[in-house]
DNA sequence: CTTATCTCAGGGCCACTGAGATCC
DNA sequence: CGGATCTCAGTGCCCCTGAGATAA
């Protein structure tokens, strides 16, 4: 029972930083090695599922600010990873696409990601699997409520 | 109803990103009124719990390397939140000790973050949050252990 | 004219590596 | 002399706000 008083934070969102950090950590230089930053998995994961989307979008999906977004993206288009190509249907926007190379190399970024979450995940059963998933995503839930309220109060 | 969320990939470590990001961007406004940034909490919590670290213990247990931390306390420094004392028994280290200002400032902070882990975790009950904190240590475990690992690779 | 989309400019935080200075 | 501790200098990433330009 001895354990340097811990006292003050039983809280799982202490835990979820300390694995969110470790996680980003471990899986930064393999990524680096393929041309990715962990950063961009949000933008890789939803142009995969939708080949040409506006920079509008992406941010809203990622949960990040336009400029904040924009800059990601010259960030991987500097390093060969989307192109911007002009939206024939409003000329105020351009739609994303990854490069063929960067589609060339997700399978690699897939692998690295899935071997690493599977690592973290080691000695879980599947329905302790899906357990935490479950309770994660309620979580997730909830601070995303608190967040559109946070935004209301203007 | 477009719904972003097609589940392609059920890592509960994507939504271990999210819960972080989310949190993180929650949290931010109300820390910064009160002159604190989230970066800082593991840092406030050693210091809380043990007066007076040396700089290469707090990099230790925040998982940073030295010059990380030096900035980070080159910061709270420069917002009067800790103070850098000569270590009498070690002329190369410097004691770093949480001012007046910042303790006094603490219980404010701690309830900034009880109050939005509470909101978090909002209709898990007592059993569910027990689960969700011990499958995230499981997980935590699993991850340091990898990354120490990896370091004995050079 | 108003609104939406994107760019540009500038600031801040947090992480890293590499190269010293200083003390044990 | 090593080795530990910290500083300094430089880099990169990702986030923000505010102020435009341009097109719908």
């Amino acid at each position: 029972m001895t354990k340097t008083s811990l006292p003050t934070d039983n809280h799982p969102l202490r835990l979820v930083g300390q694995v969110f950090r470790t996680f980003t950590r471990i899986v930064d230089a393999p990524l680096r090695d393929l041309g990715f930053a962990v950063g961009q998995m949000p933008v890789l994961v939803a142009l995969r599922m939708n080949p040409a989307l506006p920079q509008s979008e992406l941010a809203r999906i990622a949960g990040v600010e336009q400029p904040s977004m924009a800059q990601l993206l010259a960030r991987m288009e500097r390093d060969g990873l989307i192109e911007r190509t002009p939206d024939p249907e409003d000329g105020r926007s351009r739609r994303i696409a990854l490069t063929k190379r960067a589609t060339t190399q997700m399978p690699k970024v897939k692998a690295v990601m899935d071997a690493t979450s599977e690592g973290a995940l080691e000695g879980l059963t599947t329905s302790e699997r899906d357990m935490l998933g479950k309770l994660l995503a309620r979580v997730a839930g909830n601070l995303e409520r608190m967040q559109g309220q946070a935004e209301e109060e203007d």
